[in-house]
DNA sequence: GTCTATAGAACGATAGAC
DNA sequence: GTCTATCGTTCTATAGAC
């Protein structure tokens, strides 16, 4: 592990490396992955895998682009809200939305430790603490508390196959009614 | 990673080889973290490591002992209990007790997949469904995801730096108040 | 875009002296 | 209980042919 520019690949089969990729990730973790397991998985060779991206580095942080960007989308749209109840509706709603439909993603970035050190580099990292202090009061443990509990624990329940057997849209639902409960937030404010 | 059968270290310096080895775990995952890398941390080399464990899966497993055989004498309690909620109620706070008290394992056993892989074989693991089953009612998916979800999530607070400075007796308070309040827990039932 | 072959380093683990 | 030295394997990564 050293450093990452995050050149994007060239080729096509690039979509089947990622998800391969992906999928290991999620199941044995970054550091349990070798390039060799992926290649063996696509049915390639080694040095096929390298043709797309020069380092294992620059592979993780591929696969981990798309949940990357939409994350810093959403916490651009927070910055556009007034008032800390709007933006942490936002929020919740927002990491709903992206633990969903990037589930696999989300774990790996959430979880691995090895991704953890990759990304202390990137400004993601430096603006989720100041996310922190623009979405909940500072003095007020307690919130800090729930919200961080329940950005760890979303992952929880779409790892487990059979509640993620229950579907994307009804875990999207039961996810936002517990994070309301959790968070104490009683309506949607209204839209922009 | 190969078999493990659980066998004890002999000598006293294990307590510091515990305490380095779950620090290093729980920062850079187990698959992260090489023997090399503890034994230097230590100031001995890594033969001397294997003096105290003959293989690294050995280690990892002496480690997360102490809170395997808290959690399975949680498990053991909650039996002893009649009726969903009181039973529901006795994992409320056995849990948040084990992960205020043993915080670092925790993460480390719930979080990192190669201790996953390690632990199939244990008995701990199988009798994690049965006692979904035993607590919550499996026809309710609410309460399942609620208990996922905080399961998971438990770590997340324990982890941040600037929320476990507020100690264990407000993160206790504070977790069980949570906990409460996601799964629809009243008060507590009359003890035994 | 994929292959074979291999370099060079790090890993887990062991042997044997002290 | 700790050391040095080493074995065999696996890993990331590269070179060069097709």
């Amino acid at each position: 592990m050293a450093s990452a520019t995050g050149q994007r690949p060239r080729g096509a089969g690039r979509l089947q490396l990622h998800g391969v990729a992906l999928r290991l990730f999620a199941q044995n973790g970054v550091e349990g992955t070798s390039l060799q397991a992926i290649a063996d998985e696509m049915g390639v060779s080694k040095a096929a895998v390298y043709y797309h991206y020069k380092t294992k580095d620059e592979l993780v942080l591929g696969v981990l682009a798309p949940v990357v960007e939409a994350l810093e989308a959403m916490v651009a749209r927070i910055r556009t809200r007034r008032g800390r109840q709007a933006r942490l509706d936002e929020l919740l709603t927002g990491v709903v939305n992206l633990a969903v439909d990037y589930h696999e993603q989300f774990a790996v970035m959430l979880g691995d430790p090895a991704v953890g050190a990759l990304l202390t580099t990137h400004a993601l990292t430096q603006g989720w603490d100041e996310l922190a202090h623009l979405v909940v009061d500072p003095s007020d443990p307690s919130t800090r508390i729930a919200l961080s509990l329940f950005g760890a624990g979303i992952v929880g329940p779409l790892r487990d196959p059979e509640l993620s057997k229950l579907g994307p849209e009804v875990l999207r639902e039961q996810l936002t009614t517990l994070g309301r409960r959790l968070l104490q937030i009683r309506r949607r404010p209204t839209p922009a």
